[in-house]
DNA sequence: GCTTGACCTAAAGTATACTTGAGGTCCTAG
DNA sequence: CTAGGACCTCAAGTATACTTTAGGTCAAGC
């Protein structure tokens, strides 16, 4: 039996990641990854691109944009070739990102809890009504993240 | 002191919401909201509206999308206004939606758990890396949440 | 009755994250 | 050496959720 190949076509590389061929070149535009090319200009992609590129798949299904998968895979060594210890401590940044979000969102469902039954959801004293004190702030993310994920910012300008 | 007006423009129902005079407009083309119009054509706004908004905008927030939210709010009775207990349904509905989506997160973070120190994110062991037995479904809503909130759907043909 | 701030519509722009299409090139097997 | 699948680029399209711009109208106060 041959030994695996040392760089693999994007055909190859999406069937073993489950991202699609047009998605692999997105994320190239975008400075994910930077496959070498052959002579005739075709991806050839390492083998250390799949955990890169297996990283950002799991990252994004948990919510975090490609800005901040990037972010964080940008700080990977890059003279040498990345270690255990390396993905580990990556792996262990996105724990830390979830848990501060499921934090949050167990705060919203508390708020959400004291309105019902309460005979709230009027306008003056409900949580959910009155929360100009906990609103989003300013960034990149999505809403939700902005919203339930921060330690609590100041009121932005515009919503 | 006079009573509360009956009805409201849309920049006191911007102020009392937080969400933007062009946010009401655009929420009223997605049948959000159907608010009243004088004979100028002037939208004005009920009470119950207020509500309403600050159900679109709790929900939203939560990462529930703007249809999803329009779908639970259409399920309000359309001849008498809604009462307490209509808009206690509608919290509940969201908790446990909140909640499914919660402990979907709670599920991958475990598998990342997984992923830290113990010698995987090598490609063949690895739950984060092989994935396909709980890849996402098709259907609307954020990646996210297709694929933390789903019950374990089958193989969608492309990514 | 006139000013002026609040309001109106419609269309275009923004950002994220991709997908789809058109038209052409590479490279490997037969 | 040639067929054909895999690959290439660039541009445009899709979806969500808005914001911004342009050009005009309404209505309340003086």
């Amino acid at each position: 039996m041959a030994l695996p190949p040392r760089d693999l076509g994007i055909g190859e590389v999406a069937a073993r990641t489950g991202l699609s061929v047009p998605t692999l070149r997105f994320y190239e535009t975008r400075g994910l990854v930077k496959p070498l090319r052959t002579s005739g200009g075709q991806r050839r992609y390492l083998r250390a691109d799949l955990r890169r590129l297996s990283i950002i798949r799991v990252a994004t299904d948990l919510g975090f944009s490609l800005a901040e998968v990037g972010a964080v895979l940008d700080r990977l060594p890059p003279g040498r070739a990345a270690t255990q210890a390396d993905w580990n401590r990556i792996a262990r940044h996105f724990r830390r990102e979830l848990d501060r979000r499921i934090r949050g969102m167990e705060r919203l469902r508390e708020r959400l809890d004291g309105c019902i039954g309460c005979g709230c959801l009027s306008m003056k004293r409900c949580a959910l009504f009155n929360r100009d004190d906990e609103a989003a702030a300013e960034g990149p993310g999505s809403r939700l993240w902005r919203e339930i994920g921060g330690d609590d910012h100041a009121e932005g300008p515009a919503r």
